[in-house]
Formats: structure tokens, sequence, C-alpha cells
DNA sequence: CTTCGCGCCAAATATTATTTGGTAAATCAA
DNA sequence: TTGATTTACCAAATAATATTTGGCGCGAAG
């Protein structure tokens, strides 16, 4: 469960469009790759248990929503152990507006995403809530300016 | 079209919940909310088309699609000026590799995100494809060693 | 106070998903 | 190679779900 599946050219292309539309009728799909309806919701449902398809997101204009300020933290810990490693997980588990989190190379230790609603609310809950996670030596934010391109569609063959 | 949309408690409600999961049924949702199917669609069409709710997407388990490298790069221009963004920001755009790209404060210009089948394949994209950008003056890879938190529901309030 | 507009509900209808039963092609053991 | 078995497919019936409809009640504006 943890390795790479067998995918035909007929489950990529479902793959792909769903990436990009989860929203689009069995039948239509259907059509875009050329099968009928009950074979392809076959495929679907496979995909979907064999945990190749996790989940299905609305995603959200941010903007609309209120949350004006993104960021990207570059988090050095204090120590590269695992106990450090698993508080500072356990801490970020538990703040929402950290929405990713990624143990990473370089020169940092983690890499995180960050949202809130304007930079006051950011300053506060970067103080407030993780600045003080006692393990983090070192923290640099980088405030997402505009993005150019956020896909959802990952490059797969 | 671009500023905040009055949504009350029942909107946000929706919103968590289709963040979350995309696919419930509308009756359920109606339930989970606390109103009839009827005007819970209702209130679900005019998200969409307010532009609150963008589109909806599924998501993969990238190690079964047989894509096993994932990195952010930070990227400096040679000149900070309009003209090298765009130059940048259209190469980036045609390649399917890079799923993410941001224009941000800090050290670098941008922050990208990209995903590719094995180190091999990664190498190959960078040299062939990325580093060869003319307005690129330096990049830094920094290769998701594992991801402990991707989470697709925004904080809303 | 009354009228309008909005948000809601229950129930009818339309659309879509899902199941069913059966056929043909691919796989494999003998 | 052949016969058995599995797998993937299709068309059509059925079940589930989305969507529309018509009407009610409430709050705001005149």
């Amino acid at each position: 469960m943890k390795d790479k599946v067998k995918l035909d050219r007929i489950d990529l292309k479902i793959l792909k469009i769903l990436q990009a539309n989860a929203k689009i009728t069995n039948a239509q799909l259907a059509q875009e790759i050329g099968l009928s309806p009950a074979p392809t919701l076959e495929r679907v449902k496979k995909l979907e248990t064999s945990g190749v398809i996790k989940s299905y997101h609305a995603k959200l204009n941010t903007q609309k929503v209120g949350l004006g300020v993104s960021t990207f933290v570059m988090v050095t810990l204090k120590g590269h152990n695992k106990d450090n490693i698993e508080i500072f997980t356990e801490s970020i588990s538990e703040i929402d507006e950290i929405i990713e989190c990624h143990h990473v190379t370089g020169s940092g230790d983690f890499i995180l995403k960050i949202i809130a609603e304007d930079i006051a609310a950011y300053q506060k809950l970067m103080l407030e809530r993780v600045t003080n996670i006692e393990v983090v030596d070192n923290m640099q934010s980088l405030v997402i300016l505009s993005t150019f391109k956020d896909s959802k569609v990952m490059p797969i063959p």
C-alpha cells in the first residue's frame, strides 16, 4: 500500500481530468476517456479504494474569504534529533493557520505555509503561537506578494 | 469581484465542509449545516458563481502515481524589473512539473514547488528546462524529505 | 400597516450514479 | 495449443441524488 500502482493510459487520463475538475459527471468523464459510464465508474472507484485518489477538495478564493496574507516560513530547530522534530510537528498540528509543514533538506529544517487574515493577524499568530515553540531556533518568513501558478494537477506521464 | 464577500455563519460552515470533502452529497451537507436541501444548494451555487469557491480537485497520492520527488526552489532573478519577471513567469507557465510559483519577499524573488518522478528526472528537468531560463540568477533547491501536514482547509473564522 | 424581497421548506421532477446481466478479449495452466 | 478463468467492457434497468417548483413567513423599506 505504499508503492507505485499500475496505471494504464486510461487511468492516467481519468486522474488528470479529476485533478483539474472533480465535479465532472461520470457520463462526461466516460465520454472524454472513450469508455461507457459503467467501466468508467469502476475505474474511478478502484482508484479511490486503492488510495491513488486520496480525497476531493473545494478550492477557495483566499481574498474573498478574507484571508489576505499567505507566507512560507523556513524553520530551523535547535537540534535535529527525533525528539525535537516530534515536539515541533505536534505543536504545528494544532495550528489551523499552518496549512503545510514539510521536512526539507538545506539550511533550514522545515518549511511551512501559513495563511492569515492580514499582517496584524499574522504577526499575532507568529508571536503568540509559533515563535515560542520551545525547540525552534530560528524562523524566516517569506510573504507571498502574488501567485502566478497554483496548479492542482500533478505532472503524471 | 476582488474583495471580501459577505459570508454568514452557515456559508462558512459550508466552505469548511466542502474544502475537507468536496464529494459530500447535498442532502448530507444540508443536514450538517441544519438546513433543507433546496436552500443549501442555492447557497453552494451562489458561492460558486460569486467565485468564493473557485474549483474542485481530486488529491492524489504522489507515491502511487510514481512521483517520488517534491521540492521547493528559491529563485533569484538577475534584475527585479517587470520585464524579467514576465519572462520568468511565462517560462514557468509552460513547465507542468512546476505546480506552484509565488512571488515573495525576502532574499530570493520567487519560490517554486516542483514535482518529479525521481531525483534523476528532477535533475534533468532542472538542467534542461529551468536553470537555463535566461533571467534566472540563482536557484536553491530544498528537497522535501517528508510532509507532516498538507491541509486543504484554510483557516476561515 | 402593507408591500416587497429574501431565505426557507416540502414535494415533484430531472439528472446522474450505480447495478445488473451478459459478451468478448486477455491470461494462464495443462 | 486449448480450455478454463479472469478481466474489462457495454447497454439498459434501477436507485440515488440534484434541481426545480410553488408557496410560506419574516424583516426591511416605504
